[in-house]
RNA sequence: GGGCGAUUAGCUCAGUCGGUUAGAGCGCUUCUCUGAUAAGGAAGAGGUCCCAGGUUCGAGUCCUGGAUCGCCCA
């Protein structure tokens, strides 16, 4: 006997009695036990930060990373998942300067950098219960018991060995960065405290004329932010841009050609043209305001690719403190040393106020309100300043204290990671991404537009830079805590800030005291350093690292490719010159139902237990994987995931609920066994297709239409052969049993990694030979049989169209019919005789007749196949149209129906065509109730005798007999005491058919107008009464 | 401002190598079936495949330009 089913079974409360059975019999750690010694296949887990708690984008990502993996376990490999946590980072930082009521470092400081890394250190744990139950919840095998922390002194020592190693390589220095910051907070903001502070503002802009050297012409430059004109070094023009000269009063002035329009109207007339590769190694009159440390003379006209012609003039000046873009051409150019923070030219102190070098403007504020104009006022003296005008555009201010932001050069920690471009290019082009579109295109396009790598941060809480350097300059970068400790003769005991600061040591050049530098390390490369670092290689489980180096497989959301896919790729690149993942699913963004970004501040963050305690874990995850591609933007909304349910989930379980019913009816009755019927094995042959599909699905990492062959499966299961073989379940017959058992099982296993309760609840109750399905092996394919499949592909169209012509003729399907007459040959006609039986049935007809022509019944209609003959023809596809249209519909029909050939001419020629080249379809002729579709037609003999209304009654008092067994209450294999009574022609009909009637209720005996029994209704039959009554009839016959 | 992606029925989405009359599910209307089914079946209504050009015998599909939305970057 199989475990009884509740036909309303609680999905949610199903599933936590398998986590409950899971936990039992230990599933998880049982399957990765019986894959020891197995093939690896490696998956990384980008590590959360669990400071706040999961959200259902997080569910979305964790139901990805986690059939990949179950399928990849039942088939045959070792599939290590070890949870990670990021445990870093300036968002912890916030959330306890929050908690404390403080935001400035200065603050920070004064609390104690100890206690506030202690109170960092707790925070980032505040919801890790709540991120492991979840995780558990939703069925996602993790092991969450052995983490990697980016925290732990171990993971940290990882790190700092990395850093060493590329530190070693040269690859690693200080320079600078051009960070927004605030004058008057004296801070950079990071850019997502930037992104809260934009605003739209009116700026006064300048246009300044330079004196070329050597030459009468005049560059025109354009800036929005004057203060900067003290920092300038350089102009920029577009070597690929055209200049114009413009001849404008006495003067000749350079714009780019596409501006000089914009600028000047027809008001200039342009006496030359160049481009901008020849302005390119000039020079101009500059500085273009005097300072104390620099000479009048002459500063260089470089080229900028980043240079457009959207607006200013397309010559762009250049202060390479006060832009990145700036500084990045300066650097191009050679005009500074990248490793060389003093090459950089910058006026400005970090309040914001000129230094003493800038004559006549040292200690104004540069963002005080008349500075501007003093700048304008000095430039239109000199007869530099060819314009000003107001520019309105949005413009950044600091979230804090609402002062607009300065772009300025800051000292940074690099790493070097332009210089290997290429490696990381190259090691791109090996890998499967998911979409194909990131590998050159978001992704490839940020690391051919690769910037080095600004490692610093000037912050507390996070991995400490292991530079230490002495007074003289000289660095040290230590690569282990056991150097470090033999260095310093102290004890390291927690790498965190401030304790390693207070390890000190003498410089082996100079003998000077060598102090750590106050910076501690970008969280992404934290994060990237996990391959080797949750393993706390190389220091031990070194050979842990190499098995599971590279990874077979990760998954993120998109926002990673700055993030987590790069700093993977690149430390790996660093290190090992080798691509660290061969496969990335990169998944979209969740998006509500309306299609807004899901944050907190608009309220429409769905919380996953609404989701899970309503519909479950299962349906939620089949939602995700099968509903659509991952990788658009999902909109989501709760009720959609309810459809699923609805839809799938139910539909399932209905099947299987159906079978356990009958199979314990069944039980013990020696039912004659007709043996397996050609529905069977069309059943079987379509879970060999469906397995294939799926396997072939997830190999490609499409688990979406893996998802959507197993639908199909279950569609044609409920639809198709549970429907048909009704009456083999009733007659216990054992092969139809077995076959629905079997195709149960592979359908449990196939569903296993998409929704591994469900599948596991009906594996457990169906087969159970082993403690969870999850320790199966995935089903492999067995042979199909194609014939079969496309006989009853013919057969389920042949049916669709009889009842189309049931419903145009409104005759119920339980009133029988004469005869179905089937326009079908060959083949076709073959396939619907061998299954027969199950058209006359589902048609409710006694008889199929076959017309091999529709001649009588309707019309032929004959047109060109353009996907086998348009290759074949090309152009001439006009005339084989017209050909094929000439031709005589009724004849071509025939003679293509017999495998023969047909000839047209085109162009002089004879071309033969086959069945394949012609479209045959039937147009109804007047008067015949024929349902067609293509070349298929069915018409039915909607005449009734005598016998066939009986027949009809004879069903209809059946389905009034079983309706009032089902409100009595009785089970289906109860019998009972029967009596009829009412209208003389139901009387009679069920009468004329006792056997049937009797058979059908299962009535152990039937009496006519006698209405002795207790239970007793009245039904109407088309117009005709009739009295049931019944009672239930001792079992023993 | 730059890059990437998206745009197909009221909604959510498929649409293969360019090929015939562009599909499914949900929702809606009507009918029907049912002793597993909260299901199923039939019919109906519902389409400027975002727009404009181009390539082609033929474009939802390929190319160019544009619009709108989203993401990333500046």
């Amino acid at each position: 006997m199989f475990r009884a089913v509740p036909k309303d079974q609680s999905f949610p409360e199903l599933e936590l009695a398998v986590l409950e059975r899971w936990r039992e019999r230990n599933v998880f750690a049982e399957s990765l036990r019986r894959r020891a010694g197995a093939p690896r296949w490696s998956f990384y887990e980008g590590p959360p930060t669990a400071n706040g708690p999961p959200a259902a984008h997080h569910v979305f990502a964790r139901v990805f990373k986690d059939v990949y993996p179950r399928y990849k376990t039942m088939s045959g490999y070792l599939v290590e998942r070890k949870g990670g946590w990021d445990c870093h980072g300036l968002p912890v930082e916030i959330a306890v300067e929050r908690e404390l009521g403080i935001t400035e470092k200065d603050e920070i400081e004064a609390f104690g950098i100890a206690e506030f890394n202690n109170r960092c250190r707790e925070s980032v744990f505040d919801f890790l219960a709540e991120w492991n139950r979840l995780t558990e919840r939703i069925g996602f095998w993790l092991d969450l018991e052995h983490p990697y922390r980016t925290l732990d002194a171990s993971y940290i020592e990882s790190v700092w060995w990395a850093l060493e190693q590329i530190h070693a390589k040269g690859l690693l220095y200080e320079g600078h960065k051009v960070v927004p910051y605030c004058p008057r907070c004296g801070t950079a903001l990071s850019s997502h405290e930037v992104a809260l502070g934009y605003q739209d503002v009116v700026d006064r802009t300048v246009y300044v004329k330079l004196q070329l050297l050597g030459s009468e012409d005049k560059l025109v430059i354009w800036t929005t932010t004057p203060w900067t004109l003290p920092g300038n070094v350089a102009v920029a023009v577009g070597p690929e841009i055209d200049y114009v000269r413009l001849q404008v009063g006495d003067e000749v002035l350079v714009v780019a050609a596409a501006r000089a329009e914009a600028l000047y109207g027809a008001r200039a007339e342009v006496v030359g043209r160049l481009p901008g590769s020849e302005l390119v190694g000039r020079r101009y009159e500059g500085p273009i305001f005097a300072a104390s440390d620099r000479e009048p003379g002459g500063l260089p006209v470089v080229g900028g690719d980043f240079v457009t012609t959207a607006d200013g003039t397309g010559i762009v000046h250049i202060a390479p403190a006060f832009g990145q873009d700036d500084y990045d051409a300066a650097r191009a150019a050679d005009l500074l040393d990248p490793t060389d923070p003093q090459s950089v030219y910058n006026p400005v102190k970090p309040d914001g106020t000129y230094d003493e070098r800038v004559t006549g403007y040292a200690g104004r504020h540069v963002k005080d309100r008349q500075l501007a104009a003093d700048l304008t006022g000095e430039l239109r003296e000199r007869g530099l300043l060819l314009r000003e005008e107001d520019y309105e555009h949005s413009y950044p201010h600091c979230w804090r204290c609402g002062t607009p932001l300065i772009y300025y050069a800051k000292r940074s920690w690099y790493i070097a990671t332009s210089r290997l471009a290429d490696r990381m290019l190259a090691a791109n082009e090996t890998v499967n991404w998911h979409p194909p579109h990131i590998k050159h295109g978001r992704f490839g396009d940020w690391l051919a537009n690769n910037v080095d790598w600004a490692l610093s941060r000037e912050r507390y809480w996070g991995t400490p830079l292991p530079i230490w350097r002495c007074e003289v300059g000289h660095v040290a970068c230590i690569g282990s805590f056991a150097e470090l400790e033999r260095r310093s003769g102290q004890t390291l005991l927690d790498p965190h800030r401030p304790y390693v600061d207070e390890l000190s040591f003498p410089c082996e050049e100079c003998g000077e005291e060598m102090r750590r530098v106050p910076e501690v390390i970008d969280v992404w490369f934290d994060s990237g350093s996990m391959p080797f670092a949750q393993h706390h290689a190389p220091f031990e489980n070194e050979e842990r690292f190499e098995q599971s180096f590279p990874a077979d497989f990760i998954c993120e959301a998109l926002d990673q490719t700055r993030g987590w896919f790069y700093s993977l790729l690149a430390i790996s690149t660093l290190l090992h010159d080798e691509v660290p993942y061969r496969n990335v699913v990169c998944l979209g963004l969740l998006l509500d139902a309306e299609g807004q970004k899901m944050s907190k501040s608009h309220g429409n963050v769905v919380a996953p237990d609404e989701i899970i305690d309503r519909y479950g874990a299962d349906a939620w995850r089949w939602y995700f994987l099968a509903s659509k591609q991952p990788w658009d933007s999902t909109k989501f909304s709760p009720e959609a995931v309810g459809e699923v349910v609805r839809l799938f989930l139910r539909q399932l379980w209905s099947v299987y609920g159906f079978f356990v019913l009958y199979a314990n009816a069944g039980e013990g009755a020696a039912a004659p066994d007709a043996g397996r019927s050609d529905l069977d094995s069309w059943l079987t042959s379509r879970v060999h297709a469906t397995t294939q599909a799926v396997r072939e699905g997830l190999d490609r990492y499409d688990a979406t239409s893996a998802g959507r062959a197993i639908s199909e499966l279950v569609e044609d299961l409920s639809n198709w052969y549970v429907r048909r073989s009704r009456r083999r379940f009733w007659d216990g017959e054992a092969s139809a049993l077995e076959t629905l058992r079997g195709a149960l099982v592979a359908i449990a296993q196939l569903l296993a990694p998409f929704t591994p309760f469900i599948a596991d609840e009906l594996y457990e109750n169906l087969d159970g030979s082993l403690p969870s399905v999850h320790l199966c092996d995935f089903p492999v394919a067995g042979a199909r049989d194609l014939e079969l499949e496309a006989a009853m592909a013919t057969v389920r169209e042949t049916v669709r169209l009889g009842l189309a012509a049931r419903a145009a003729g409104k005759v119920k399907l339980r009133q029988p019919l004469r005869e179905a007459i089937v326009v079908a040959s060959g083949r076709e006609r073959e396939a619907i005789e061998r299954l027969g039986e199950l058209v006359r049935d589902e048609l409710n007809v006694r008889e199929l007749r076959f017309v091999a022509a529709a001649d009588e019944l309707a019309s032929h209609t004959v047109k060109p196949n353009f996907r086998s003959l348009g290759p074949r023809f090309g152009k001439d596809m006009v005339g084989v149209e017209a050909a094929v249209a000439a031709l005589d519909a009724a004849h071509v029909a025939a003679a293509l129906r017999d495998g023969g050939q047909i000839a047209i001419s085109i162009g002089g020629r004879d071309n033969i065509l086959t069945s394949e080249d012609v479209l045959i379809s039937l147009a109804p002729l007047e008067g015949y109730g024929l349902e067609r579709d293509g070349s298929h037609a069915v018409a039915l003999e909607l005449t009734l005798d005598d016998d066939l209304v009986d027949e009809g009654r004879a069903r209809e008092i059946v389905h009034a007999v079983q309706g009032a067994r089902r409100d009595a209450g009785l089970d289906i294999s109860d019998r009972i005491a029967l009596d009829l009574d009412g209208d003389a022609e139901l009387v009679s009909a069920a009468r004329a058919h006792e056997g049937y009637v009797t058979g059908e209720t299962l009535a152990t005996s039937v009496t006519y107008s006698e209405r002795r029994l207790a239970n007793t209704s009245s039904v109407t039959i088309n117009g005709h009464r009739i009295e049931i009554a019944f009672e239930r009839a001792l079992k023993a016959s």
